[in-house]
RNA sequence: GAAGUUGAUGAUUCCAA
């Protein structure tokens, strides 16, 4: 039972779910953790419809497998699933961290403090988690005064403090806090350290961060990787790319994004064809939204037909394109057929009619939207 | 001995540069 389960956790980690399926299929016998493990293994792939079916399916819950599903939802931008799940439910510690992150992530920051406000008991993630809420909303005095009262930091409150700094254009203190206040660094505190520097166009500096520390790579390539990409530097960018040991999703998606942004077409054909199953789904992503940029819808649609799983993202895209072709019917076809729609599904639809002259339309679209839907995109 | 929550980075809407 449990080298079973530890090999869906190992299959899953790569995102090989067919295997990890195979293996939960051949259990003569299941507990919590295996379900749990291939639920998490789904919704770490995006795909929610599978998570949400083992969800319903699974014989018990416990906090482990409440936390899961509901981070699921958040990242699917299904707040209100998540929610249902936090409010129908005891109250537990990690569930609490888990749904401030999710209101983090919509937004809603003040809701999430409400939350933190009414635990019996914080742990160091809780404190980190809103501070990464200010952080991230550029509310830079609340996010200086939660780290000051913290009990203790870790590398994580420190991380989240520089980000603080640099929403506010305080990169010197950045830097003082980066290469002087923070003892211990690690593969994302330095990618961090570079995209500031790149946000500030100071590619130089980032580049010189990113060959200091080499031995954290991953991370710091896939950042420096995306700052190449922006700032249309496909061959840098490829320099990068081909010198990593390892690369996930986002690297393949990135280097192929750098080519797209450079109109080099053909070379990102190229690159996509030679894709790992494990960025699959993410490169052709990348790829439609190339195709669709450059004037090629029916390119962009015969590879969204060939994808075997389409994340919400992945629908959008193409969603976007039939908008930008002018394609209004086939956007409307497409927004009915996907599976579900978030605030980034009728914001393009919304856009498509906005930006094919036919803003009424826009209009009647935004009355079906029910109460939540439209304050996610007015969000 | 196995599973969940927090920090950086990209693609989809609008705006800005």
């Amino acid at each position: 039972l449990v080298s079973s389960t530890t090999l869906i956790s190992a299959y899953a980690d790569k995102g090989l779910l067919e295997k990890a399926q195979e293996v939960f299929d051949s259990m003569p016998e299941r507990n919590l953790v295996s379900w749990t493990a291939l639920l998490v293994g789904y919704a770490q792939s995006g795909r929610l419809s599978e998570a949400a079916t083992l969800f319903r399916t699974m014989p018990e819950h416990n906090e482990y497998s409440r936390t899961a599903m509901l981070t699921a939802y958040t990242h699917c931008g299904q707040l209100d699933k998540a929610r249902q799940i936090f409010s129908s439910n005891p109250v537990d510690q990690t569930v609490c961290n888990a749904m401030m992150a999710a209101l983090s992530l919509a937004g809603l920051v003040d809701q999430a403090k409400a939350v933190f406000d009414s635990m019996p008991e914080l742990d160091l993630v809780s404190w980190n988690t809103l501070l990464a809420a200010y952080a991230q909303s550029g509310r830079f005095a609340e996010a200086k005064q939660l780290f000051d009262a913290m009990p203790d930091q870790d590398i994580v409150s420190w991380t989240a403090l520089l980000t603080a700094y640099a929403s506010v254009g305080n990169l010197r203190e950045a830097e003082r806090i980066f290469f002087g206040a923070m003892q211990c660094h690690d593969g994302i505190s330095v990618a961090a350290m570079i995209s500031l520097y790149a946000q500030s166009r100071d590619l130089e500096a980032a580049k010189r961060v990113f060959d200091r520390c080499e031995r954290f790579s991953l991370q710091c390539s896939n950042s420096l990787l995306a700052v190449y990409a922006v700032n249309d530097r496909p061959e840098e960018a490829k320099l990068v790319f081909e010198s990593m040991e390892e690369w996930d999703a986002l690297s393949w998606t990135l280097m192929l994004s750098a080519y797209a942004h450079s109109g080099q077409l053909s070379r990102a054909e190229q690159l996509f064809s030679a894709t790992p199953p494990l960025a699959a789904a993410a490169s052709a992503t990348a790829m439609v939204w190339a195709f669709s940029q450059t004037g090629h819808i029916v390119h962009a649609k015969q590879t969204f037909d060939t994808m075997d799983q389409r994340s919400q993202a992945s629908w959008n895209v193409m969603l976007a394109g039939f908008g930008q072709a002018g394609q209004l019917s086939e956007a409307r076809k497409l927004f009915h057929q996907m599976p579900c729609r978030d605030a980034g599904s009728w914001a393009s639809l919304l856009a498509a009619y906005a930006q094919n002259g036919q803003p009424w339309r826009a209009i009647d679209v935004f009355y079906e939207m029910n109460a939540s839907e439209a304050a996610a995109v007015a969000g």
